[in-house]
This record gives structure tokens, sequence and C-alpha cells, in this order.
RNA sequence: GUGCCCAUGGCUCAAUUGGAUAGAGCAAUUGCCUUCUAAGCAAUAGGUUGCAGGUUCGAGUCCUGCUGGGCACGCCA
């Protein structure tokens, strides 16, 4: 149950006012505080105190209410009756579905093929995925898209470059023919992940590469029998690969891997539904669509639907696949989830969405994530000088991880080591707002004491280990709980609240930090509080396995949330 | 040049979206393992929230102006 919500609405429909329902930062002034009198006493022209005591009586009524005083400049502190509170924390770990479920729409990830994942796509699928178990958790039907950047000039770049190392494979000959098995051709992985940053970096100084590149480019587009075999050649290799970091990294497999080529081939209806809207001009010989407004005050370049080479472009395709979702899905809401630098890329692909009647700009939303920084302040580069892959990143805790373990002289198995190292890469990027710039420090990822994954996970494998231990037990009806007990209690009953506004304000860091704060208070309730010695009555015994079972529960679908499971032992 | 974002202990981050005494972790110092897993617990120290004004019962949070940094601004995605 959801306590917040509960004192609340109670609290409300006593007062006849819609009053701020607060937790105090510091426990002692209370369990939940209220900003009512100050709120009441503006429009009254009454002291806030003067107030506060004349509703102080009818707060005292409700029956949850154990409590309640005046402090401060005029806050109403309360506390909870410790019967109730542990009554409703039978159901602290569930969630309250919406009442209102949406199809949504969600575009994260967005690899682009023959090129592998690095550090730069690490926000976008960790928090992309847990965006979506928060929406589905809550009732929404949540569809993912995996928007692939697999038809632009990359493609070509790529195409062009095995044509430079092979010139007489078949895909490049005159008498290619296109119904023979090619799949033989297909390249290690490591070895495809090199051609496009030497494709990319010899066109910058060949044009005449960079011009075979863009013929390709177009003649792949436009159906070339042996480029495109040579493509569905490559593709697969890449695909199997992303897969295995998805796998990996635990994430909920995407509902779509529909990118860029998917899109083109709603060119047709897309350009007809701007000519009918009139809304396609000429400029400098390519084809725009204005989208500046008189009210605007930033700067607000049209969007380009085709190039002068007569190409589309990623605002043609962003269109196109936005066209898409609204006659298969036709979705509620979408949400994009890209860096932050793609902010007016979006700004601007939802006011043509708007001009063409597809969507209101309040259905579409870009959340924009900061960038993951090194600790020079740039974005993270290995030591020479490339972004780091996210394979290397994800080895590189493992192995601390591993090493870690073989210090300890514990002997873990490698399940148990891909866990951990897993719970220490997620938790560290859920734990910032996604909004802004972070630093990535390795020395810290692959530390694992205090705030981090691993203790998150110790924390919920060390009271797993006591419910192991103790068996059956009966839960207590009632129960008489120490400061420990009482605080923990409160912490799980945030639960359904934290997920709430955690999906509503698109925040998963507050998923992360609940985690965190439950397992300090759990930490302590277990130090504290002994459960299995024999100096425990039996009464207490079972009150607290009871709660241990409860925080076991809210931990694990915290944990969940984040895509990361408990080890059993560690 | 125009616009958007950011600035919090030595370091990395929080602060219930305007609330009470600005909280955690790391690093430092110090206690606690024969007792449910020490990847833990507890304690000490560390702050004029970049600067200057303003708004109000109340500002790290909102407004204005500085300073310093990041990013984006039609044929790359």
């Amino acid at each position: 149950m959801n306590l917040y919500k509960y004192v609340s609405d109670k609290l409300n429909e006593k007062l006849g006012f819609v009053a701020k329902l607060e937790v105090p930062r510091n426990r002692d002034f209370g369990d939940f505080s209220t900003n009512a009198a100050m709120v009441m006493a503006k429009s009254a022209g009454k002291n806030p105190r003067e107030i506060a005591n004349e509703l102080l009586p009818k707060i005292k009524e409700l029956d949850f209410v154990s409590d309640a005083s005046i402090a401060g400049p005029g806050f109403i502190n309360l506390k909870i009756k410790d019967d109730f509170l542990w009554n409703a924390a039978q159901t602290a770990a569930e969630i309250t579905r919406t009442a209102k479920p949406m199809t949504i729409d969600m575009d994260y990830g967005a690899y682009n093929v023959a090129k592998s994942l690095h550090i730069g796509h690490l926000r976008t699928s960790i928090v992309g995925d847990t965006l979506y178990r928060l929406g589905r958790a809550l009732g929404h039907k949540m569809i993912s898209y995996n928007h692939m950047g697999d038809w632009g000039r990359s493609m070509g770049m790529v195409i062009a470059w095995i044509e430079r190392l092979h010139p007489d494979w078949p895909f490049f000959q005159e008498n290619f023919d296109p119904t023979a098995d090619y799949s033989g051709y297909a390249m290690p992985v490591a070895e495809l992940d090199t051609y496009y940053p030497s494709a990319a970096a010899l066109a910058k100084t060949d044009e005449k590469f960079m011009e075979r590149a863009q013929i390709i480019t177009a003649e792949l587009q436009n159906g070339h029998a042996g480029y495109n075999a040579l493509y569905n050649v490559f593709i697969p290799v890449s695909l199997r690969s992303m897969d295995e970091i998805i796998q990996k990294l635990n994430m909920l497999p995407f509902d779509n891997n529909l990118g860029e080529r998917n899109a083109a081939k709603y060119a047709e209806p897309v350009e007809k539904l701007l000519r009918d809207k009139d809304l396609l001009q000429q400029s400098d010989g390519a084809e725009i669509v204005v989208v500046k407004r008189d009210e605007d005050k930033k700067p607000m370049p049209p969007v380009m639907f085709r190039n002068s080479r007569g190409a589309s472009t990623y605002d043609a395709t962003d269109i196109m696949a936005l066209y898409y979702r609204k006659i298969t899905d036709n979705p509620d809401h979408i949400i994009y989830l890209t860096d932050s630098r793609q902010s007016l890329h979006f700004e601007q692909l939802f006011r043509v969405a708007k001009l063409l009647g597809m969507f209101p700009e309040s259905a579409l939303e870009h959340i924009g994530y900061g960038t993951i920084n090194g600790t020079d302040g740039k974005p993270f580069k290995t030591r020479d000088g490339n972004a780091a892959g996210l394979n290397d990143i994800i080895d590189m805790v493992q192995t601390a991880v591993r090493e870690r373990v073989a210090e300890s002289g514990k002997k873990l198995d490698d399940e148990t080591i891909d866990k951990i190292a897993l719970a220490a890469l997620k938790f560290n990027d859920l734990s910032h707002d996604l909004r802004s710039d972070y630093i990535f420090e390795p020395s810290q990822i692959t530390s694992f004491e205090g705030r981090t994954g691993p203790y998150i996970l110790y924390t919920a494998v060390r009271l797993n280990s006591v419910l192991r231990r103790a068996g059956k037990f009966d839960t207590p009806k009632t129960a008489t709980m120490g400061t420990d007990e009482r605080n923990l209690v409160m912490e799980l009953l945030d639960f359904d609240r934290t997920v709430q506004s955690a999906f509503d304000s698109r925040a998963t860091d507050l998923v992360a930090n609940y985690a965190y704060d439950v397992c300090q208070l759990v930490n302590t309730f277990y130090h504290n509080c002994p459960i299995l010695r024999e100096d425990v009555d039996t009464e207490t015994r079972n009150m607290r396995l009871a709660l241990i079972k409860i925080a076991v529960d809210v931990l694990g679908k915290t944990l969940d949330l984040m895509g990361l499971k408990i080890p059993v032992e560690m």
C-alpha cells in the first residue's frame, strides 16, 4: 500500500482542503508533516500557528494518528499508530496500477549496426530499460523500439570499405548472382567493428572514397542486388553482437528492432501527407519543412526532408518512423530517450508531427540524458582516445569483482560474479539524475563498498540467508516495534509512492536511491536487532522475520525494476 | 552572435520539485567479527550551496545581473 497517499487523502478529506503532505527530512519531527496551516494563513490573513491550533483537534480525530503537534512556523507534524503501520506494511511491496492505462511507445537504444555498442549507449539502454519496466509495472502497455541506425550513409561507408578490401568479392561484380548463398562471407564482429571507423577516417581525407560511399548508399537504398546481399551478410553479425550485450545487461528484449530501414519504406505516404498539407518547400536545392513560429526566441532551423542530393536525412526517417508507429500502435504517448544534444531535433520533429495532425505535441516527449564524462569533464574515452566499448567496460567490472572475491577467500560461481558486476555498473548509472552529465570513474565503479550496487545485493543476500535458516514462522497480527524496526517499516511503505513518482517524473534515480535508503535502514536493523539468537523471544523473532520478508519482497521488486538479480550468496 | 543546461565539503553525488538543523558514499582518523554473511555497523572531522542583488512566513531550489564551464544552432546521425 501507498501510505503517503492514504494519509494524504484522509487528511485532505478531513480538512476539506488540499494540503501538501510532506515527509520530514528529520524523522524526529514525526512520520508526516503538513504545511496546511501556513498555506491557509495567507488567504485567511491569520497567524499560521493560530490556524494550526484550530486544525490540530481535527487531525487528532483520524483513527490512524497517534499524535499530532505544531512546530516551527506552523508545520503540523503527525505520528502514525504502530498497529496501523504494521498492518499496512503487509502490503508494502504492492504496486498500485494506474487508473488510466496508456499505450506508450518508447524509443531508446537506437543502436548503430556495424558499430559495436560503446559507453555512449549505456544510459539509453539502462535507463530506457528501467523506465520500460516501471511503465509496465504500473499497468501501461509499453512498446519498445530499438530505432537502429541501419540504413544511412554509414552503411555505404562500410560497404565501400569492404569493396576496398575485397574488390574481387561477387557483390561487386557485374554478373552478380542474387540467388546464391553468401553466408560464408560473414566476418567476425571484431573485424566488422573496424570497418566503419576506418572508412570514416579515410573519407575525411579522400574525397573520391567519400563520393564512392555516397553512391553506394544511394544504390543500396535503390535496391542494388550485390550491395543488398552484402548488407544481409553483415547485418546478422551485428545484430547477434547487439543481442549478446542486451542479454549481458539483463535488459528486456526490444519489442521492435526496427530502424531507419523500416521507416524508409514509408517515404511515399509521408511525402504525400506533407504535400497534401503543402508543407514541403524548396530551399537551396533541398526540400524542407519550416517549423519556426513567430513567438520563438531561440533558433529554429527548418526540418530537412530531403537534402540537395536527393537523399533522406534522419529528420525524414524520424518522421517516417513516427508515421509507422501511428499506423501500427497508434500510441497515446511516445517517449524518446536520447542524448540531450538532440533536444532541438526532437522539438522540430514534434512540430512536424503537429503540423501533420499526427500527434499533439503533448503526446510526444523527449528525455535528453546527460553525457557520461571522464574526470576531465569531457565524454569518457579510453586511453587510446576511443569511446570505451560496452563489452570492455563489463569485462573490467567483472574482473574487479573476481579479484575482490579472490582477496576475501570466498568461492563464488561465474553467474554470481556476473550479477554483482552488473549491479555495480547499472546502479552507478541509475543512481545519477539522468538529465545531468556524470563522471564515469573506473576506480569508483570497481569499488564495492558503500553506496554501490553490490551493497544492495549484499543486503538482500543476508536477509535471504536469515529467512532460509529460520524456516517457517507465523506473521504476528500486531507488533511492538523499536526505532530501527519502525524506521524500516516507514521506508518500506514508501515503495509504491517511489515507483509512481519515478515513472511520473521519469526519474530512474529515485528507484536506485530508494533501494539504497532501504538497505541502509535494513543494515542498521540487522546489526541492532538479533533474530535467530537464543535470547530472542518467539514474538519478537516472528515480528522481525516478518519484517525481513517484507523488506526482501520490496528490495526484490526494486532490483527487478533495475533489471538486477539477487545472488544466493556473496 | 543567438538560445538551452550546469555550478553544493578534498573527490563523486543527494536534497521529497519553495520547507524545519543542506544529507550520503569515497578518501582521512577511530571503535566493533568465537555470536543470524565485516561487500557490514557505529563514531569523529570536513559547508558563507560560484559572486551580487531581489521575490516571501521560508530560497541550494524561483527572478535579474555578473563569473566560469558544457551543449546546440538546414543538407552527419
